[in-house]
Formats: C-alpha cells, structure tokens, sequence
DNA sequence: TCGATGTCATAACCGCAGCTTATGTCCCGA
DNA sequence: TCGGGACATAAGCTGCGGTTATGACATCGA
C-alpha cells in the first residue's frame, strides 16, 4: 500500500523543511484517515445496530460492509463494534470514532451542498448571489438548512464581489443576494442578516501578538499588511476606514483569496486584516492570533438584498427566513 | 429510526428514499463527494498555485494531480483552477470550493489525530484518560494544537467514565486526566478548565419547542426521558439534580451513547437531556431545539485531573496550558 | 424441540479508479 | 535560440472495494 510504486523520486519525503500551512503529521492525510465511505458506514452502523442494515441503508451488500468496518478496525487498530449473532453494539472507542467521523461527514455535506447549489443550472426555482466571505463561511449551513426544510428545492449560487452580486440581482438574474458593505447597493431593497468586523491578525510569534496596548490606527496605517486585492469587500472597508489615517501603507502582499492571505500569515509573513468569519477557526486553534485595536471601525454589516419593491417570495422567502432564524439562534458559526 | 430502514430493502441502488437522519439529498455521500485525496490536491495547489508542485508535495506524479484535478472539476461540474505555463490560479469558484475542502480536511485532521492518541501505546510519552464528553468534543482540537507546538510528542488515550478516569490517573496508568463531574474525586489534584451544562432538547416539531415559560423541575422529573445509561456522568448529574423533585421518571429510552440519544430526539422520539458541547451542532442547524428550565442547575464543571500532590510536568504540562489557553479564548467550540 | 429468521464471517472472482512512466506542446526568460 | 517549467495525453499495471454463494451461530416462537 502506501510506499507502493515509484519510490517517490526527489522528496525525501520528509516534509519540505518546516513550516508550512499548519498542517499535521506526516505524509498526506488521505493515506491516514480512513475515506468517507467508511466513516459513513460506521456512523450508520452506530444508528442502526448492525452491520447488514447499515450496508443496506448504503446500497452495498453485507459482506462489503463487514469487510470494510474489519479492515478500519484494523487500520486505526482498536476495536470499534462488539459483534454478536443478535447485532453489532458500537465500545466506547467505536462511540468515539463515530462522533469524531460525524464531524467529517457534516463538513462534508456542506461541501456537497454547496457545490450542488455552484453546479446548479440558472433555470432553478431558487437562485443566489453571494458575495465570497458569505459563500464561504455561512452559506453551505443555510443551503443545508433549506435542504431539510423544503427538500427537493434546486438552488443555483453564483459568488463573485458585492458589486456583482448587486448587479445580478437587479438584473433580475438571482432571485435573492448577500453582500457585506457599508451601504446598502442602489435599487435594492435589503435586511440585515449579521454582523462581520475585520479583524488585524498575526501569527503567534510576531511582536504584535503580544501586545496589551491596543494598535492605533496610524500605525495601521504604516505597517506594510498582508491584504486581499483591491475590488475586494474587505479591501474596501479597510481603505475607507483608514484613509483618514494617512491611508494603508503599500502591502506586503497582495492576495487574491483569503485562504491565501490566511496562509501567508500563519507562516509568519506579517500581519493581516481579514474578516472575523474568516479567522474563527485559526484564532481557536491559536495559529494566529487577534491584535487588539483602538480607535477604527472595520464592522461591517452582512446583508440580504432584493429588488426594490419585490418581496421575496416562494423558496427565496424560506432562505431569508432561515438565515435570520440562524442569526438569531447564533453569533456567526463555522460549520454548522 | 422512524420511517426510513423498514422499506427500502434490496434497494436496487437507486438510493432508498428519503428521511433518514438528517443527511441530506440521495445516496450515500461518499458517491457524491470527491474524496480526502482530491481535496488536499486542491488546498495544495491554492497554497502552492502550481498543479506539479502540489503532486510533488503529495508524493503523486505530475499527471496523476493534472488527471485528479480535472475529475475533481468534472464531477463538480465547475472550472476550478486557471491553467497557464505559468501555472495555475484558482477560479472564484475555486477558492469557494477550496474552503468548504478546508473544513472537511481540518475535521478530518481532527479525527486523525484523536484516532492516532486511541491506538497510542501504553508506553507514550503523555497518557491521557478523558471522559467521552471531553474526548469527544474537546481533545482532539488539543491535540492537534500539542502536535504543532511539541510535534513528535507520542499521545496515548483511554477513555471512560469518570470514575474510571480518576481510577487510571490514580493508579499512574496515566498522567492526566479529565473529567465532568461535581466534585473532585479522592486523591486527585484538579483544575477547572471549562464549564459545561445540561440542557433539556427536543425535536422542532415538539410541543415543548415552542414554550415560552419556562419549565419546571417538577414537570421534568415527571416526563419520560431519552437518557443515558446509568453511570454515566450525564445521567448522574440529571439524577441528582431531579431527586430533590420527585426523580426522574421513567426513562422513555435508554441508550449507550451520546450519538444515539441525539438520533433518536432528532428523529422525534422524545426530549432528552444532553451536554451542551454534545447538542451545540444541532441546536445551531436547527435539528434540535433547547427548552427553557427554571430553578435546575445543571451545570457541571470539566477539570483536568492528576495524583495529589504530583505537578504536572512534561508533555502533561504543556497540554494543560493549551487546554486552559483555549478554555480563555473561546466558548465551548466545535472542532478545533 | 425444532424450524424460521436474523446476525456476522469466509471464499473466490472481477472491474474500475487511480497510479505510474514516457512523451508532447506551449510559453517564458536568458 | 535554446533550456526549463507547467500542463496534457497516452499507454499499461495494481489493488481496493465490490459482488455472489455459502457456512456457523444465536435467538425467537410455536
């Protein structure tokens, strides 16, 4: 297995130096983690107490699904079912495994919903216009959602910069946008949905991660950042709010994505202003940290819009409904 | 339960219908899905912005990343990367797509690393023992996060019940503990390193969701319940805080594991007691729905244990520090 | 006591997904 | 003009995960 082949020409494989994304032990993931299939199996095997049942509920037959759960319980090498003649009763590390691989396949259904809806073809009874920060972060959780409310709903999303999004939806071609900005775009009509804020990080190790007093906003303004390009939404709230602060320094770097720029920062190229959804999960897990900062406001509302005058309706009326019911129920989550 | 199993019997693959869990659209994930490997290829290549790095980095050849990228982009049905001799960029789409894979790939680092400590030898260098509560919902989140500040610190755990926890630790099988409980048990040293509490849950669609008054202890203690086994923590504390007003009733099920209780008040068949860090996911998707409880505390504190008198030090110290950084930075958080 | 029913395990066979090596094409920079 | 990097295409091979057919064991109900 593994090794297998080739012998991996040039790469000692021993992990390029340091460093890197953050990223765990040795050797690519996949080679470590058992794939879905078995992680579904297991979950539906804890569900429904037995090894055949569960390979029916997934379309496979018995012995497929005995293999399969004999050969994890060897891989990660503990054993996860008690079988007897009467079913198959999950031990406490199966209990265990199972909700850790619960963890994987609800990240993994908001893939799917997301990308179901990315695929979706524009003559769907719903269509969406997001900006990123919103795709990425909250939309998956609201599509998954709408899914379990009113199955059978086919979504189409298209994601772009809040300008686009503005224009599509006055074109009439999305049925319902997100955008996060300062003001609400002309001809629409708009609620409120959430609240973001952009937020200064930096690695654990930079100068700045130690800090107690407060950043000012000048020196903001003077230190080169690592930021998103220009056109973006975060680039533009930072402009605005510091252009009366001798306005942004020239950048470290220029990104195009925010997983670039959450990158670079992580591997200690400088600090960053990015959007507080886009860092949760790093700053809980302490690869960057969060500077403390006096004096600018870099909030930033998140908002659903329609064409002035036109009441979402139908499917478009569910989605709104769900995402404020969210916003209600939660501060902004990561997965769901 | 419920609907679903009963029918669907040979399922000529063609999906059983539908309900189930929770899970969303038709047939099992993993068909609809692109798999861990593809996954990283693509966080790899965002990071790297070159097909034939990301497969030297992956330890593939160059036409086998170029192959998989290119499935991986058929069977989303979207164009993902910008392909030039220069190499390649991601598509908006593409970042979207990067960081939903992101999400799956860190549950999925996470799962890693709780099933790598699982199968640990008794011989590690750090042994840990943890209740299924913490062990579930917490450690592998610290465990990561110990392996990017001490990597190559060889993990053990064993988890159990609380009594059996501070029985280990006790007894030197293992250098820290953790548990959920209302006292310190005999022996052990203790630190506070989180709060955790009991919440009442049912189904949306039961009566109890909708009140607005709060319940009372007595009418809880007069309901059946979906509970766990006796023995375990959650249920000694619902106990205790119930036999004051006449006891539970009772229980209307009583299952073995955390994951099944959930499945079968998500299912409907019930409302359950349950630790908050177990239901956070499911109240935030909206799957189950907290009932308000007056006059009951069940609260209950998680603590890191060790032998009375013996300070932590070592790998146990460092991971004490990382649980209590966490505690301060973040409520009770989901994955990482 | 004895089928009937349900569980899981074993055995033999097979197809396909994904890998490899060897090449081709394109573009950029020296 | 040429070297080098990046991606694509074209073979061929391996093995994982699937299938059917069967056997061994419990448990339930008459």
């Amino acid at each position: 297995m593994t090794s297998s082949a080739g012998g991996a020409p040039s790469g000692p494989g021993g992990a390029a130096s340091g460093g890197d994304t953050g990223a765990a032990g040795g050797g690519p993931l996949a080679y470590r983690v058992p794939d879905l299939g078995a992680m579904e199996l297991l979950i539906a095997v804890a569900r429904l107490g037995s090894l055949g049942r569960a390979a029916r509920e997934l379309g496979i037959s018995q012995p497929a699904a005995s293999g399969r759960m004999r050969a994890l319980e060897t891989r990660l090498g503990v054993a996860l079912v008690r079988r007897s003649p009467g079913g198959s009763q999950l031990t406490d590390e199966g209990a265990l495994v199972t909700e850790w691989a619960r963890r994987v396949i609800e990240a993994a259904e908001a893939f799917d919903a997301g990308a179901r809806a990315l695929r979706g073809r524009r003559d769907s009874r719903l269509r969406v216009a997001a900006s990123m920060t919103v795709a990425e972060y909250l939309l998956p959780g609201w599509l998954i959602a709408l899914h379990e409310k009113r199955p059978g709903t086919a979504v189409s999303l298209a994601a772009g910069n809040s300008a686009a999004v503005a224009r599509q939806v006055a074109a009439g071609e999305a049925d319902l946008g997100f955008v996060e900005g300062l003001d609400v775009p002309a001809g629409l009509d708009a609620a409120v949905i959430g609240h973001d804020r952009l937020l200064v990080v930096t690695a654990p190790g930079h100068p700045w991660a130690r800090r107690r007093t407060p950043l000012t906003a000048g020196e903001l303004a003077a230190t080169p950042l690592v930021l998103r390009e220009e056109g973006s939404g975060t680039r533009q709230v930072l402009d605005a709010a510091l252009a009366g602060h001798g306005g942004p320094a020239v950048p470290l770097l220029e990104l195009a994505s925010t997983t670039a720029a959450k990158a670079a920062t992580v591997s200690g190229a400088g600090p960053a202003v990015l959007s507080e959804l886009a860092v949760a999960e790093e700053l809980a897990a302490g690869r960057l940290t969060a500077v403390p900062l006096a004096g600018l406001a870099l909030g930033r509302s998140l908002r659903a819009v329609w064409p002035a005058g036109h009441r979402p309706a139908g499917p478009a009326r569910d989605l709104l409904a769900l995402t404020r019911a969210q916003a209600r129920t939660r501060r902004p989550a990561p997965t769901s």
